[in-house]
DNA sequence: GATGAATGAGCCTTCATTCAT
DNA sequence: GATGAATGAAGGCTCATTCAT
């Protein structure tokens, strides 16, 4: 890794939880000065403007929270098991450290993007769509595998899954109650135990 | 009603969708004066701040969700048909009008303001108790009426059915598919019917 | 006295002590608001603008200033005791009530506006040269009538002790020290008994 | 001297003859910005706010005054005519280079600062104070050497002086008359030379 | 004569960005 | 590649003033 690869990788990592705590807008150089202990000089050696790093620190958020998941989920094989993964992670870990600090990067962004920066926009849709569609693979699988009924409708149940799931992050985080985020999570275990 | 209170609802309203899609630190007060024609002397003649018309906004945006539930659940006697509302009214109107443009006040809210104005937070945490506990009672009268099945945890389901909401209307802003938001409607509606 | 020079006189009394203290610059209309507890518009409809309030609230804190001398002085005869008033009002009351609040006006309103206000400085300027001008007078009669020997320059001295009295202010209200205030009384009380 | 520091010294050399002329309240970023050829932006990168401008232009005013009088005070010996020097130079000098135009700074500041701006009040009253000791101690051995009378009170004495000459400051600024300077300075001389 | 409401210019400050070194 | 220093635009807010009622 190059030296400004490595200065990049690090401005994206100390950044990584602000701009998820703070949107893009009320996110300023200044912030990212202070995060990182470099000058804006060298922000803009490695990136050409604000709006890159952006798209940089969510890929990077996007990638934290893949990771952890893809990690857990190997462990397991079945499908059910391999649905409550998500359950599992979110329940446990999403206000919590290793999950990227400000909550869920894909909640965040969707919201704060949404109606103000396409390009932002344009790939939390792609981190949502993506993981509705992993979501509606396993429960193919599942279906296929006889592990799940063949009445499920796999498209809806991924999404209503997708649904609860930021649905609750979103509950918890600002009310500051994590057994609310706990309650969904059971919900959540309910129906996947139901399928 | 006053020139005052005339000009502070009418601020307000004009407002009320600039906030609730560019959020509190990307709203400026150029955008103020833009949406309604009036000049900053005269926003702060009106208001102390941007913090209180961001206040006042969202109280307002709160109330038109709230509006719309009520006048529609009144049209309603059996709990069944009152929890089945919220189904109808979100996966009907909030990509439209009479939406606050932008879509749900209280997802938007929560995510900008929950790590950045606590104020704000404070009473998007309030909106979203509210909603809870009005589900909660209900689901609880339900049971009561031998409506719904007495092995029901009426908080948990109350906040299963906030979250599927509030998760699926984030999903179809970000992804601009309505039918995803409907998709979760009709499992929001399986739920209801399955009690 | 009419309604309107009753007002007239209200804001200028309620807003002495508010221009003494902080200057031309330094004083708002919202400042000359709360003085009053009347609305901008009312000031405006009492004077043409923030400038005629200042001068007349000048004119209203020399006139404070010069009554309270004439009326200690009205007590005396003769032209050292008649001298000596000054020393004893300053080294009293200046910062005190029966003074305006702020201070000596007229060293007040000199700094304030030798560089910026050309109204008001002229006013001030014409304040120093009429208190020069008495206690000229005062002297020259005291000579004349035998009291004072005839080897003193009126009006050096006159300028002298305007001098040393304003300059006594400064040091005392900058330092918050009274006793330099008297300290420096002490030296002019000296310097008249000296005549 | 780094460039920051030399655009730091520049900043503060331009625009020391605006805020004594002015004030605090009376000097504006813009009025800044003019003085300097510089914009805003670049204000803000060398000082914090305002105020840090206003605190170090006082410091330079201060030190041009003080170096002027010190320069002059070098060349003498005996008490007396170290104390003549203050005489001499603000007879000579305060209303022209190379005093700070706009008169003393020590008047201007304390006159705007006292009830308006705790931190320069603090600053101008130790200026005031630093004089008055200078002079106590200048006389405190002008008695031991038995060039003065020992009946003097040297404080009293000092802060006479003072008086004197910043009194005469202002007098002489805001009637426009150097004449009622030097008159006063005549005075001055007259007392000191009684010593 | 007084008020409430508005204006537009200006306030101090921060923004994202640039570029010579 | 990194820095320090600067820019001009924009930020939120306050100013003195006006005028219909």
């Amino acid at each position: 890794m190059s030296k400004a690869e490595q200065t990049r990788a690090f401005i994206i990592e100390k950044t990584a939880p602000v701009f998820n705590k703070k949107g893009f807008a009320g996110t300023s150089l200044t912030d990212i000065e202070e995060a990182t202990g470099l000058t804006k000089g060298s922000i803009y050696s490695n990136f050409a403007n604000k709006d890159e790093v952006a798209l940089a620190v969510f890929d990077h958020n996007l990638k934290t929270v893949n990771t952890i998941i893809q990690t857990e989920m190997s462990k397991y094989s079945s499908s059910r098991e391999r649905l409550m993964v998500y359950a599992k992670v979110y329940g446990r870990n999403v206000l919590d450290h290793p999950f990227p600090a400000g909550g869920c990067p894909i909640l965040n962004t969707s919201i704060d993007a949404d109606d103000t920066h396409p390009e932002l926009r344009k790939r939390a849709s792609a981190a949502v769509l993506a993981w509705k569609d992993n979501i509606t693979t396993l429960i193919r699988k599942g279906i296929k595998d006889k592990e799940f009924k063949n009445s499920i409708d796999p498209e809806e149940l991924a999404l209503t899954l997708v649904a609860m799931i930021e649905g609750a992050v979103m509950i918890s985080k600002v009310t500051g109650k994590i057994n609310y985020l706990k309650a969904v999570m059971k919900s959540v275990e309910k129906m996947i135990n139901d399928l």
